[in-house]
DNA sequence: CCGGCATAGTTCAAATTTGAATTACTATTA
DNA sequence: TAATAGTAATTCAAATTTGAACTATGCCGG
């Protein structure tokens, strides 16, 4: 029997605060793209991921990794994209095995197009409602928080 | 044609870590759950919610308030709890609309045991990464973000 | 070159989540 | 008090997500 920390105050306050803002942010992300562009927020973040890529094409599994799906969920969604233009699949070069996803013009569009309100919202909800301070904060901590987590998939 | 503010590196760094650690801490903490008790992230916050009300009972309304689901999301993870016996459901004495869930002797045992795992894991993740300061301005800014966000809704 | 093992991506069934009805009741208002 | 609007919870079908096979290749030591 090992005694328990169990959370004090101040750390149950910022427990809550980060699992409250995380869903409901992400809830309201995906609410505002799907409502003005038909996107789902995870569709948006795989057309990001290739946008910033060379030659907007990715391969499968680098998507996966950078995005926070499961394989599976990625092959879905990408099948999604490629269902409405947005994505193509190719063969990848070096490896038989291996599949790209790539970028179409009608996709880097869609993007172009939910680029602006998405950022504005994301602004609106987290950016804009900190001080520079507490944001350099946060993403010193945070970042130190997903590297460590990412180590632990 | 407005000028849309994109972000900024550090504001772009900060966002990205915050969309990163919550996904990945939610997942983690999903995994260590049903590997170690066979309750769902989502299930354990329901019985978290019941033991901390009076009596271990709230309406299902009051529940998905507090939780971030959706309605009917709460009835179907109540009705998973009720079949293992964890929750059970009552119709609440003001109002004949209404339904309370209880949590059971079963529930409270179930979330005893739970807890500490979690709670150590949370710590691992998240609390014991960052200093003092870090985390009373993380509780700050995100108890503030997540105040906005939920107006919102 | 071969066998054994790791990897890439997909497929499949099952679990979950969602939002739009639906049902049944409460509250308000004229 | 009858009509109307609002609320509580569930049901339903559809979309998504997951993890466990499965298929097909790559890669490495002997």
């Amino acid at each position: 029997m090992e005694a328990v920390k169990w959370l004090d105050e101040d750390e149950m306050r910022a427990w809550h605060a980060f699992l409250a803002a995380g869903s409901l942010i992400d809830r309201l992300l995906d609410a505002q793209l799907k409502e003005a562009t038909g996107l789902s927020h995870p569709q948006y973040e795989i057309l990001v991921r290739l946008a910033d890529a060379p030659d907007g094409e990715l391969r499968m599994t680098e998507l996966a990794d950078t995005l926070l799906t499961s394989k599976s969920g990625l092959t879905y969604q990408v099948t999604q994209l490629e269902k409405a233009g947005l994505v193509a699949r190719r063969s990848c070069p070096s490896d038989v095995r291996g599949v790209l996803a790539v970028l179409t013009e009608a996709g880097r569009q869609r993007l172009e197009q939910a680029a602006p309100g998405h950022v504005a919202l994301v602004r609106e909800l987290l950016i804009d409602v900190l001080s520079p301070g507490q944001l350099a904060v946060l993403a010193d901590a945070l970042g130190e928080v997903s590297r460590r987590a990412a180590a632990r998939t």
